[in-house]
DNA sequence: GTCTATATGCCGATAGAC
DNA sequence: GTCTATCGGCATATAGAC
């Protein structure tokens, strides 16, 4: 006889759950100040149960922070591979950043629990995570150095730091973003002019910048 | 007969140890997880004796966050008095940001504490520090604002979101900037040209700018 | 899978000696 | 100005019933 399959009961789902809740707590109350009792009673859970899906506060914490840059880092790759191999600057900035903030803005309690939390973190559990954290630093430094290659960004500054720079500008987002005010396209679109082609009114003209300083 | 001026003891000198030490310890662990205990440990007493100079906790962390915007907003304003009236975009972005940028890392445990913990602190707390960084935003957004009326910035875009933008490039610092790699006025010239001009290789044509690389 | 019950320990804050 | 002693409360984690 065929024995019934086992129902995953809803295994998957209290995870899933659990880590929601966590993520969203984390993010309001620090490492410390979540407590396990507080993502149990949100859960509509018991702390001791807790246990059953995760071997300690800090497996939940580890997770969190790695969906955090997971997520982020699988919507930009995926959106750049969808950009033609010799797209301009300013093209690919503004798909790669809108993909990024998309992401970032989407999995807000998970990435913004991540920024605000990772320094706080045990020293075993925040090391677990910098891998991620740097392979996808490294991904955006691939991404500028190919575009500079191509001769669409201007040599004489350091593109490690470029990035620093754009990270900043992106995730600081999670602080001040709300969707009612602005549409998320035409923010992501006007970080990606300012890094393109800056402040400055355009060089446009024949002797471009020499009223700069008159 | 004259009274001999009662000494301050050290009121004043444990007051200021006991917030340099706090806003190290908010940095590293949080809100919830910096407790007085080891803030007392740390300037050589005991918990309870900080309620000689503090009401509370939240006594204690009101003020680390208070100072950690004010020490940044003066540096600011006292550089940007120094500048002409006319001073070009360029320049008056690398002075401004280069004071933000220096203040933020000499008073890198105020600064970063207030990044870090701002949104774990309790609600009070928190709103009795919005104000004073309400006020900091609107500087720059005057500031950015001036310079656009005297046509040195291009329209089209929204500056309230530019000053996020920037904060969120300049703030970024207080997690990766460490003094060994690289000279911090390097670091700001940089930021104040990327938002000045963009990475996009010169708009090429004509003369001006023709090559900053080569 | 979730519960109850509990072990062990640290938390913020206060009172009063010195 | 700093100490000791202590209050009531809540933390993570475990053991074992259901």
């Amino acid at each position: 006889m065929t024995v019934a399959p086992i129902a995953p009961a809803d295994a998957a789902g209290s995870r899933q759950q659990i880590l929601e809740t966590a993520a969203r707590l984390f993010r309001h109350h620090g490492y410390a100040g979540t407590t396990l009792r507080a993502i149990a009673t949100e859960c509509d859970m018991k702390a001791g149960s807790l246990y059953y899906h995760f071997a300690s506060k800090d497996a939940i914490v580890a997770e969190v922070l790695d969906i955090g840059v997971q997520r982020v880092f699988d919507a930009v790759k995926q959106a750049v591979a969808t950009l033609p191999p010799d797209a301009p600057l300013v093209d690919t900035l503004r798909c790669a950043i809108e993909a990024h903030m998309r992401a970032l803005l989407l999995s807000h309690d998970f990435t913004s629990a991540n920024i605000r939390i990772l320094g706080q973190v045990p020293e075993p559990v925040r090391d677990g995570h910098k891998a991620l954290r740097r392979r996808y630093e490294r991904y955006w430094l691939t991404l500028l150095t190919g575009l500079r290659q191509r001769d669409m960004v201007r040599a004489g500054n350091d593109l490690s730091r470029t990035v620093f720079f754009l990270f900043g500008a992106m995730n600081w987002a999670t602080e001040w973003y709300h969707e009612r005010k602005s549409a998320l396209s035409v923010v992501a679109s006007e970080l990606a002019d300012l890094v393109a082609h800056g402040l400055h009114t355009h060089d446009t003209l024949p002797s471009a910048r020499v009223r700069d300083g008159v």
